[in-house]
DNA sequence: CTAGGGTTAG
């Protein structure tokens, strides 16, 4: 029998109330117009309807928006949350970097029995993956059979996605050989696993036997590329997917211009600029930031600036990108210029910000400033200075020369010093030929990092500018023993769109014959200006004539040579060198600029040296 | 609901 309280016209009007209330929900975008509604829940008996709290919920759990607490105080107020309600919430705090919460709500749900569906399990393991959480993974793992979802798609799939992106990609593949539901998404996470563990020629073997390839797969080997230092591989693989038909959208798009941004290819880097203007692709924060990333890396700072005056939404990724920009030019108050820029406009500096201004200062050499905006952090902005900070400032008061200075920060900063804030002293050591606390620290940190072949070539070279050659000889047989290897430097020059590379001593370049050639006559004029080879940065095991054929062909000189005689006289010469030039390099360099009227501009490991009239913007401390 | 993105000190 029918209740007689609750008539048929009652019933409607609280039916049509309630999808009412629904689409008003629908429509909400700020956390008081929840509240409000919420309000009027509690007023009306709708905060009964499990459709309206689980939106409420939803709308609660959203990273922008949402408050998660109060996610958690509504889920608290019903009696018996059904699967949605679970799974919203271990979403919101699987989404929210309380990974842990949800995984702890995981375990209300099994001991309450409450039923799973084709959702939990997805939102779940992205839990488990932001918190490289292997036990955990497992467990479920075996709930997911238990449960009957051992054939679903997204289950096996973000199992996948687990076991592949936190290291355990045997399991991955064990997993993925086993299953029968596979697809194009189950493909790529095996893809991504071996990509992005440096393992590209498995990665590879997957990526060629896909049944299919969408823009993901394409993607994911492109930045599996970036990743692991092998950016002509990266930008062959974007030509070659778009041969296949298939059209970069704005994630491939970054991913490539990141790696022209390593590479220094600005004719590609132009060409995927034009792209995304020809086809309307909306320039959104993250693509704006690598664009202006690669302007800046690929020496183009007026681009940089237009495509960051265009992009709408200025996140402070964006600043600090363009900040960043000016500070391997060596512009530093340009990059202090654009500091304030930001502010004024209400958007504060993160971490990465600080960096940026801080190596704007350091490689430009304003001592006060930096060391004004570094006290700042805390005082100010009411960050905490992070490891990279001091080793910014350790870097800054190095390269002015105040050795004991920055030595003082190192022994009195909070966080233990690691190796980059150390090598950046070791560097300001040989810049200020300090030998003394270069050798102590070099010791240090060679018996630190006993496989980084750039500490025991540091070390090497200031025994050299010592003149102690024993030792400097010692430094690289004791590096030759270990087994560690020095990354060869290469030097790329490009000219319409072709990218020359050269490596230190090679005749590999067709035209080798022609270069070598240009270079002897480049360095008779330089003879004539009182130039002495600067023999100690030089490979030690050989005699003196030998060392300076060696500096003869150090890449960057060759490739100046090459670009000397393929370009016409006046016409700026680009170079980019995968390690740091070196003293004698950047000597000569200096006087080519000034002898043959050009000007030179060079990016290397860390920063820009604009030659020009013989000087250098660097200031000669690099 | 599952897969790919940018800025980061020597």
């Amino acid at each position: 029998m029918t209740p007689i309280t609750s008539s048929p016209t009652k019933q409607l009007s609280l039916e049509l109330n309630a999808s009412k209330t629904l689409s008003v929900l629908e429509r909400c975008s700020k956390m008081v117009e929840i509240e409000q509604i919420q309000a009027h829940m509690f007023k009306t008996g709708l905060v009964a309807d499990t459709i309206l709290v689980s939106k409420v919920l939803a709308f609660c759990v959203s990273p922008k928006y949402g408050n998660l607490e109060h996610a958690q105080k509504v889920f608290d107020r019903v009696n018996t949350p059904n699967t949605f309600m679970y799974n919203t919430m271990i979403k919101g705090y699987s989404e929210n970097n309380k990974s842990e919460k949800a995984l702890h709500l995981y375990q209300q749900m099994l001991q309450l029995s409450v039923p799973h569906n084709s959702y939990t399990f997805p939102f779940l393991l992205k839990a488990c993956s932001s918190l490289s959480a292997m036990e955990e993974t497992k467990q479920i793992h075996a709930y997911v059979v238990k449960f009957g979802f051992g054939s679903e798609v997204y289950a096996v799939n973000s199992l996948l996605h687990v076991y592949a992106s936190s290291g355990s990609i045997e399991t991955a593949r064990l997993l993925f050989n086993q299953v029968s539901e596979r697809d194009i998404v189950s493909w790529n996470s095996m893809v991504d696993g071996y990509a992005k563990f440096g393992k590209m020629e498995i990665a590879n073997e997957f990526f060629k036997n896909m049944p299919t390839k969408n823009v993901i797969s394409w993607t994911t080997m492109i930045s599996g590329y970036v990743g692991a230092g092998k950016y002509k591989e990266a930008l062959n693989l974007f030509q070659e997917m778009q041969l296949e038909g298939v059209e970069p959208d704005k994630v491939a798009l970054a991913s490539t211009l990141s790696a022209c941004a390593y590479l220094g290819a600005l004719d590609q880097g132009r060409w995927i600029h034009a792209y995304i203007d020809k086809t309307g692709i909306v320039i959104d924060p993250v693509l704006g930031c690598a664009l202006i990333d690669m302007f800046a890396k690929c020496g183009d700072m007026e681009e940089a600036l237009r495509v960051f005056k265009k992009v709408k939404k200025k996140e402070v990724s964006l600043w600090t990108a363009l900040i960043y920009g000016f500070a391997i030019h060596g512009h530093g108050r340009e990059a202090l210029d654009w500091f304030e820029n930001m502010q004024k406009v209400g958007t504060k500096p993160n971490h990465v910000t600080f960096t940026a201004i801080l190596t704007a200062c350091s490689y430009s050499g304003l001592v006060d400033e930096g060391k004004s905006l570094f006290e700042s952090i805390k005082r100010v902005h009411k960050l905490r200075p992070r490891i990279e900070h001091y080793g910014c400032m350790v870097d800054l008061l190095g390269r002015a020369g105040a050795l004991e200075e920055a030595k003082g920060l190192i022994e009195e900063m909070p966080v233990k010093p690691n190796a980059v804030v150390w090598g950046a002293l070791l560097n300001a050591c040989r810049i200020h030929k300090n030998v003394e606390l270069g050798t102590k620290i070099g010791k240090v940190l060679v018996e630190e990092d006993p496989d980084h072949g750039g500490r025991y070539v540091q070390l090497a070279s200031i025994h050299a500018a010592a003149g102690d050659w024993d030792r400097a000889v010692e430094t690289r047989r004791h590096m030759k023993e270990r087994g560690v290897s020095k990354l060869p430097g290469c030097s790329a020059i490009s000219l319409n769109g072709v990218v020359h590379e050269f490596l230190a001593g090679t005749k590999s370049h067709p035209q080798a014959k022609q270069i070598y050639r240009m270079w002897d006559s480049i360095a008779e004029r330089l003879e004539k200006e009182v130039y002495k080879p600067a023999l100690q940065s030089l490979q030690l095991d050989l005699d003196d004539e030998a060392k300076e054929m060696a500096i003869n062909q150090h890449s960057e000189k060759l490739a100046i040579a090459f670009g000397l005689l393929r370009t016409k006289p006046g016409t700026t010469i680009r170079v980019v060198k995968n390690l740091r030039i070196c003293e004698d390099c950047h000597t000569v360099t200096k006087l080519i600029s000034k002898i043959y009227d050009r000007e030179i501009v060079m990016r290397d490991r860390t920063r820009f040296h604009h030659f020009k009239d013989g000087k250098c913007t660097c200031g000669d401390k690099w």
